[in-house]
DNA sequence: TCTCACATGTAACTAGTTACATGATTGC
DNA sequence: GCAATCATGTAACTAGTTACATGTGAGA
């Protein structure tokens, strides 16, 4: 009865040791970048995995820093997550609180509207750049061939990184330039 | 302080006044369609919104049915909306299950793993197909050219619907395809 | 009589966010 | 001494899901 972030955090478990810590600073930031999750919420689940014995760690004691439990994935941690990625996904639930708005923009001041569309379109066009950059060095790397690599897994979040982002962004463009011409309309 | 789905009440009763029931039966399936809830969470809100002055409702007794609240948005609901609509959002948190599977699809069999993305792109091409049929409707209607028009923000939200849908039916079938040759490696 | 659609609610639970709390060690 | 980073936790709250509960009226 492992919840989903349970599997987001065997996922990274699975491709190395870490401590809490390191995972919320992974998570908090998103993996994949998919998923996400605040530190108060990941020692907890890090705790239930380790009574089911999905995960275990060890105390690594430093000399300039404090203490830190490095958690690691089981054999029975990395069947779960396994078993997990090719089970049958239950419908997603979408939720998007920038498409939830485009439903209600017929009320608004279509200049305003507009700005805040084209910061939208700003801000994802940003995120875009920098998955691109992200996938130039990836694409360099020899694991890309073989889907049972790591790397692989990384380059297949970032393709659909990129792909999302840059639907998004071209929605965004698309929208402002339909709320433009209304703008100017009512104060020429 | 209302939220999210407070907003998305809102949205539908800004178009026409409904009763609980009916909003419920439109948001089990999505406005938008990018948010959705239930009745449990539903019939709470609405009245949450109207103790805020937000909206309002009348009892309607019906012959052949039993009476309904049928709720409609005030002025003050109207404005609060399209405040809301241009006020900067806050980075939208994405949470995709799918793509968080991917990140460790390179631990999992092939074969199994190709199986569910082709069923995903399978699901996610119908429910193109189904906003296709939708948008071949809506292109028809008058109110389209003018971005105050509510059949304006409903295509706005279809297209991105069908910007979204398009894009994840596109990553599933070009995972998969990366998977196959893999998967015919192990059993020939 | 029984089932189905309409209609409205509450209770109990899970997931996730924000805030609170503590302590080690380093560098200023 | 104080702020910053590393490190781990709990408490209180909000959002959302699943399950429970009740009642009307139509049609088989």
């Amino acid at each position: 009865m492992t919840s989903t972030l349970g599997f987001a955090l065997l996922g990274l478990l699975a491709r190395q040791p870490r401590s809490g810590y390191d995972i919320a600073a992974q998570l908090e930031r998103g993996v994949g970048p998919f998923w996400h999750a605040r530190h108060s919420q990941i020692y907890p689940e890090l705790a239930r995995l380790q009574v089911d014995a999905l995960v275990d760690f060890e105390v690594v004691e430093q000399h300039d820093r404090p203490a830190k439990k490095v958690y690691s994935i089981t054999d029975a941690g990395r069947v779960a997550l396994a078993d997990w990625v090719v089970s049958p996904p239950g419908q997603a639930a979408i939720r998007s609180e920038l498409t939830l708005r485009a439903y209600s923009i017929w009320l608004a001041d279509p200049r305003r509207a507009a700005a805040m569309l084209r910061e939208q379109e700003r801000i994802h066009r940003e995120q875009l750049a920098h998955y691109e950059g992200d996938r130039q060095r990836l694409e360099r790397s020899p694991g890309l061939a073989d889907p049972r690599t790591p790397e692989f897994a990384t380059y297949a979040t970032l393709r659909r990184g990129i792909g999302y982002e840059s639907e998004l962004a071209e929605w965004c463009a698309w929208l402002a330039a339909e709320l433009e011409p209304a703008a100017e309309q009512i104060e020429p």
